[in-house]
DNA sequence: GTCTATAGCATGATAGAC
DNA sequence: GTCTATCATGCTATAGAC
């Protein structure tokens, strides 16, 4: 937590703790993981756990950590071409992150712990919402530069696509709830860039 | 779990446990809570607890339950008045539902140990999101009905309506960042409206 | 650094008297 | 139903040999 772990220190059962822990937390969550399970998943004894990690909480830290300085968020994605096509290839590529197993996973565990541990839920955000956010802010205010959105805020804007995104389906899917009749990834994506399109388009 | 709680068994013991169970669960999580900690709050010994819930589960399962019977979410709105007058007033109080302390906690709770627990995740969206939802939907329907929006189907635009207002402000006070400057609830409230109106005003 | 073995502790849960 | 007292478990963390 104080130690920035940048550090030289790849030994390879240092790494095999991490991996075990983090398959190990993201799948049962924090409470339920136990250390000697990690011990086990790493072929590792428990002792070698602390001589790496000072606790539970903070192994768990490291994971998240970890996690949150590898994710890339979208890297490629180019701004040019026809509004709704870039549009909808934001969404659907948001959706399809905040959708995934690892990153409902990451979800459930860091918002459960983030007032326990507030550095892990900043290392979050900042990595997480926060990166994604920028890069759609980013790419909005392209369009918005080329006369295909008219914005106030590309931030505020980025913020409320974010939003019209990240609904019932997102609350079912995080909660483990089977998906209504002809509730698809595809419909709320498109529903989404419509609404935007109609608010913040040129043509009013 | 199996059983409908809703049998005569007011018995003030009883209760305590629950008011105290609730307090702690949402205080600490359902992790650092302990039976000890509910006991001794609710002014009972641990053996009384265990008379009356056959586990921590169990127990955990009955404060979520109770809780979800009780909540009412937004009772009395009228949709009669200006368009942007119902909106912002709906949102309103979404949003300082929201944003409550209780509801906050609550989320948390039931979003780390749903996988776990899956008939309290389906309790909690069913008197939460759901019902939630359900009021804007007939609201918004309504206001279609009046002429005031135009909408293809007023569950998806309550959805979208609904997203837009749980955006950043909202990710930040669930993992207790502090707020931006100028980052505030009506300013949330406000933008939503607007998009909602542009997206499905009557003036196109 | 890494292991085996274990201490020390808190917890969830129960037995038996009242 | 309720209490006091206790059990058994499983956890975090460490001691000491290699």
């Amino acid at each position: 937590m104080s130690k920035p772990l940048s550090g030289r220190k790849p030994s390879a059962k240092r790494e095999a703790i991490l991996d075990a822990a983090q398959v190990v937390f993201l799948d049962v969550g924090y409470a339920a993981a136990s250390m000697d399970g990690v011990a086990a998943r790493a072929g590792v004894s428990k002792a070698t756990i602390y001589a790496h990690f000072t606790s539970k909480d903070q192994l768990f830290s490291a994971v998240i950590q970890r996690r949150c300085e590898r994710s890339e968020a979208f890297q490629s994605i180019d701004s040019q071409g026809d509004v709704r096509a870039v549009l909808t290839g934001v969404a659907r590529r948001l959706m399809t992150l905040l959708l995934s197993p690892e990153a409902l996973a990451m979800y459930r565990l860091v918002v459960a712990e983030s007032l326990r541990q507030p550095d892990l839920a900043r290392a979050f955000y900042d990595s997480g919402p926060a990166a994604g956010k920028a890069q759609i802010a980013a790419i909005m205010a392209d369009l918005a530069d080329r006369g295909e959105l008219v914005l106030d805020d590309p931030w505020v804007a980025a913020d409320q696509f974010i939003g019209l995104l990240r609904t019932d389906l997102f609350m079912r899917t995080l909660l483990g709830l089977p998906l209504r009749d002809g509730q698809t990834l595809d419909g709320v994506t498109v529903g989404a860039v419509d609404v935007i399109l109609r608010a913040f388009g040129p043509k009013r």
